[in-house]
DNA sequence: CAAAACAAGACAACCGGTCGTATTATCTAG
DNA sequence: CTAGATAATACGACCGGTTGTCTTGTTTTG
């Protein structure tokens, strides 16, 4: 095992469980040891490898979202319907996954932007280009939908997105003290199944 | 002055300023030298008012929402052309008020239920008590314009209260990190300005 | 004067970050 | 191909400062 190979492990050791602490604990819940500690890693490699606390945080972000990303693509190309079921299709699965996480955790990017939105300005601007990506990729399924003939089109899809990703981040808000899967649920029968659908 | 009426004083202080600290740093962010120093009260002092942070996070809480019950209330009250147009002009107050503070802290509930919603018990009750007290009066708001006939009814009154709820804090969210009132705006067009719309 | 309320600061644990040293990989010169 | 120089990485003891909480002595009150 050579060397620089040894320090991509760890680095992704460190980013995988760092998701997992941030996310259930935020950011200023979560001290560097705990991290540390987790993945058997000693402090002076971590400031090797990420430089500072926020740094690490911004590029936690970055590995949290890319899954979400990926699955959702994966429901947005397969050959299945159209594209407004896809979507659908998509949410369920989400929601399949918080009920089985017993609604702990929610999403780091709606808890990090809650956080520390206005004083880390380097997370700022991570958390701006998590959501963007997101945003854009919830956009174009729309826009597919659209065409489809399935989504209204007297909205813009950029819009819609936008709708989209803010209430279901508000949801997840009141998913983690409810302890209840009900306000996914209604977020997404009022949006796709109801007020995006084409007359 | 007497010593009780001090102690109060103090407390209210306390909560006043936690509330600021709190909003804008979030929970563990915050460290109680910061408040206490703020108005100059010792540590002593402090735990013999209210025993924990955590006990004194879940009074902040309350304190919090207090002024927005009533802010919403006197909106509701008001002898205005109707109940939609006073929901409509209560929401666009708030967000004049946010765009004064440069889009600074957004809202306590909020950022606490991202940060502490599944690890304090204590707050997660304060939180969803705070957040239910809202929702209910949002709910006698659009109540109140279904029966004027300006809101649909088709859905529930305390459907639709949840899903502004909801979407108003994704936006606050986002808002955060796009410094950008939009969001806002957005949610209130969309929702009090056309999904909730009687036909 | 007893009991409760209050305030001051001690307290250990922990924070993020630094630094000197040891180890290893890569490059250069012969 | 190798010997030596240089850079990169690994590592954890250690730093000053802060954390939330608790103990203890004082003051106030009924």
């Amino acid at each position: 095992m050579t060397r620089i190979a040894n320090k991509i492990i760890n680095k992704e050791n460190l980013l995988s469980q760092g998701v997992t602490l941030l996310m259930q604990q935020g950011y200023h819940g979560t001290g560097l040891k705990e991290i540390l500690d987790a993945v058997q890693i000693p402090k002076g490699s971590f400031y090797n490898y990420f430089g500072s606390k926020e740094n690490f945080a911004a590029e936690v972000i970055q590995h949290y979202i890319n899954p979400f990303i990926d699955q959702l693509n994966g429901h947005l190309e397969a050959p299945g319907n159209n594209t407004l079921s896809a979507l659908l299709c998509y949410f369920n699965e989400l929601i399949t996954e918080l009920e089985k996480a017993d609604f702990k955790g929610g999403c780091l990017l709606g808890n990090l932007m809650g956080e520390i939105g206005d004083t880390s300005e380097l997370c700022k601007e991570s958390l701006q280009f998590a959501v963007n990506r997101y945003r854009d990729l919830l956009q174009a399924g729309l826009l597919k939908a659209q065409q489809e003939g399935t989504v209204r089109v007297d909205k813009s899809a950029e819009e819609m997105a936008d709708l989209l990703v803010n209430m279901w981040q508000g949801a997840l808000l009141r998913m983690k003290i409810e302890q209840s899967s009900i306000p996914l649920k209604q977020c997404c029968e009022n949006l796709l199944g109801d007020f995006f659908k084409a007359k």
